[in-house]
DNA sequence: TCAAAAGTGTTTTGTATACACCCATGA
DNA sequence: TCATGGGTGTATACAAAACACTTTTGA
C-alpha cells in the first residue's frame, strides 16, 4: 500500500512510523484488469445461468463469460460488450458483485476480475445463439461439473439476486414485453424456488402498481391470461424504494 | 475487450464474425490499482465522514482516503491498512461500493480505483489520532469545499449506508461495547435526518433480540439509562436476513 | 362435459402507528 | 422540589396471511 498524496515533503510515506507502521516501499501493482459475468435468464419457466465451454479452465471445462478490459474501455463497457457478443442480444440488467482480491493466476501477471451479475432476457434470446460459440444456458438444478469455488460463486450470485430481487422489481428484466400474472409467478417460484400462494401474489403484484392490463390475452391455456405491460413511468428496476412481493421476507433463505 | 479461452484455434477472438462484430485487436489494460475509502463515524450525537487534506486534488484541497494497491496485497488488504494507518483503530466494518472505470488520471497511466465504505468506531479512536496526518471527521452539514464529484460519492455513499442500515443491523459498528438505547436512536436520527419515535423505537429495538440488557447504567444523565450489550450469537452486520428498525421503510430517501 | 388453468374475496391475525404519562435522580 | 431525560402501555388502523370457490374454454 501506499498512501496517495498526503504527502508535504514529497516522500510517498508519511505515516512510516513506530505507531502505524506502513511499509515504506511498497512496489505498485500494474494489473491486468478482466470481467466476469455470472448471467441469468428465464427460459421454458425456469431461472437459467450461461456457462462456456473452453474458459481460462481448459478447453473441455465450464466456466462463467470472461474478457479483459481494453484499454479504452470501462469495466462495465467490456461486461456488456462481452454479453451481447456471446448471446447476441443486449444486457437487460447489469451490477457490479464484487472486485476479486487478485489473485496470481498467469504466470507474472497478476489479474484483478471485477465479477458481474448480468440479467439477459430469455425471450429475445436466439434460440441457437451462442450454440457454436461454445455457451450453454443450465438450468440451476442440473449444472455441469464445476469447480467449488464457481459453485460458490453462483451461489453467491444467486442469493444476492434474490436478495435484490424481492426488494426490487428487478426480475421483470427477465420477462417479454407483455407478460401475464401466472407467468411472473412462475418466475419468482423459479427464482425462490418455492410455491407461493397465487391470490396474495397476485394482489401483492397488482397493487404495486408497477402493471397495466392490457386487452389481449395468451391463448396458450384454455381460458387464456390476460398480459399485462409495465408502467414505464413508476418502473425502475434499480429504484431504492423497496417493494413487496415475497411472503415472510424476513425468513427466506439460500438455495 | 478480448475473450477469454473460448478459442479452439489459439486466436484470441473467434467473435470477430459479422453478426456480433468485436475489435480484432484489443489492447489489454495494465492498470494502477487503488482503493479509495469513504468512512464514517459516530461522534458527538452525530455522523461524520473523514477526510484528508493534500490528497491528490492538491495539497490544501480536502479528499478522501486513498492508497495504491501493493504488488502482494488485496485491495481489501490495502483499504484496511490505510484505515488503520490514517486512524490508528480498525476498520470495523469494510464493503466495496464500486469499482471505477479507469478513467486517465495520471498522465499515461490509467488508474482503476475501488471505493469502500467504512465505518470506523468513533469511541475506539483517539482523540488526538490522525491530526497531525491531515485527517479530520466532518460533521456531514458541515463539509468543507469539494469538487462535485466528490460531494456526490459522498450523498451516495450515504444513500447506500441508510439502504443498508435500514435492513440490517449495520450501525451498531458505529456505537462502544456497551450502550444506550437514546444513544442508538440519537445515532438512527443522526443518519435518517431525523426523529424517530422514541416508544416505538425502543419496542422495535428490543424486539429483534439482538439486544442484552446490562445491570449497569450511564450515568451521565439525571436517571441513567441501561447499558445494552449485543447479543453476540444473533448479531451478525452482514446477516442477509432483514431488521426494521425505521418506520415508512418504503417511503425513506436520501439527504 | 370435463379437465385445466385463470381469476377473485373474505376472514383472521398480526404488526405498525400514534399518542401521553409516570419514574428516577442530580442539581 | 423541580427540571431533565429515561422508560413504558394502549387503542386504532392497516396490512399480511390463510384459505376455497367460480369462471372460461379447448379438448
Amino acid at each position: 500500500m501506499e498512501l496517495i498524496g498526503h504527502s508535504v515533503t514529497g516522500s510517498t510515506n508519511i505515516h512510516a512510523d513506530a505507531e502505524y507502521p506502513v511499509r515504506a516501499h511498497v512496489r505498485k501493482a500494474r494489473v491486468l484488469l478482466t470481467v466476469e459475468c455470472l448471467a441469468f435468464s428465464f427460459q421454458y419457466d425456469a431461472l437459467k445461468i450461461l456457462l462456456f465451454k473452453g474458459g481460462s479452465n481448459g478447453l473441455n471445462k465450464w466456466s462463467f463469460a470472461q474478457a479483459v478490459v481494453g484499454e479504452n474501455e470501462s469495466p462495465d463497457d467490456t461486461a456488456r460488450c462481452l454479453m451481447r457478443g456471446s448471446t447476441g442480444i443486449s444486457t437487460a440488467f447489469l451490477e457490479q458483485l464484487h472486485t476479486s482480491d487478485g489473485i496470481i493466476k498467469l504466470p507474472g501477471e497478476r489479474v484483478v476480475s471485477v465479477t458481474y451479475i448480468s440479467l439477459m432476457n430469455g425471450f429475445k434470446l436466439d434460440e441457437n445463439a451462442g450454440n457454436n460459440l461454445g455457451n450453454k444456458w443450465f438450468h440451476l438444478d442440473k449444472l455441469p461439473k464445476l469447480r467449488n469455488d464457481q459453485r460458490e460463486m453462483i451461489n453467491c450470485a444467486i442469493n444476492h439476486l434474490r436478495y435484490k430481487a424481492a426488494l426490487h422489481p428487478l426480475l421483470f428484466e427477465l420477462l417479454p414485453d407483455r407478460f401475464t400474472i401466472p407467468q411472473v409467478q412462475n418466475l419468482y417460484d423459479s427464482v425462490y424456488n418455492a410455491q407461493i400462494d397465487k391470490r396474495n401474489f397476485s394482489k401483492r403484484l397488482l397493487s404495486t402498481g408497477l402493471l397495466i392490463k392490457t386487452a389481449d390475452k395468451d391463448r396458450s391455456s384454455k381460458k387464456g391470461a390476460s398480459y399485462y405491460q409495465l408502467n414505464k413511468d413508476l418502473y425502475n428496476p434499480r429504484s431504492l424504494s423497496l417493494i413487496k412481493l415475497l411472503p415472510n421476507l424476513h425468513t427466506f433463505t439460500g438455495r
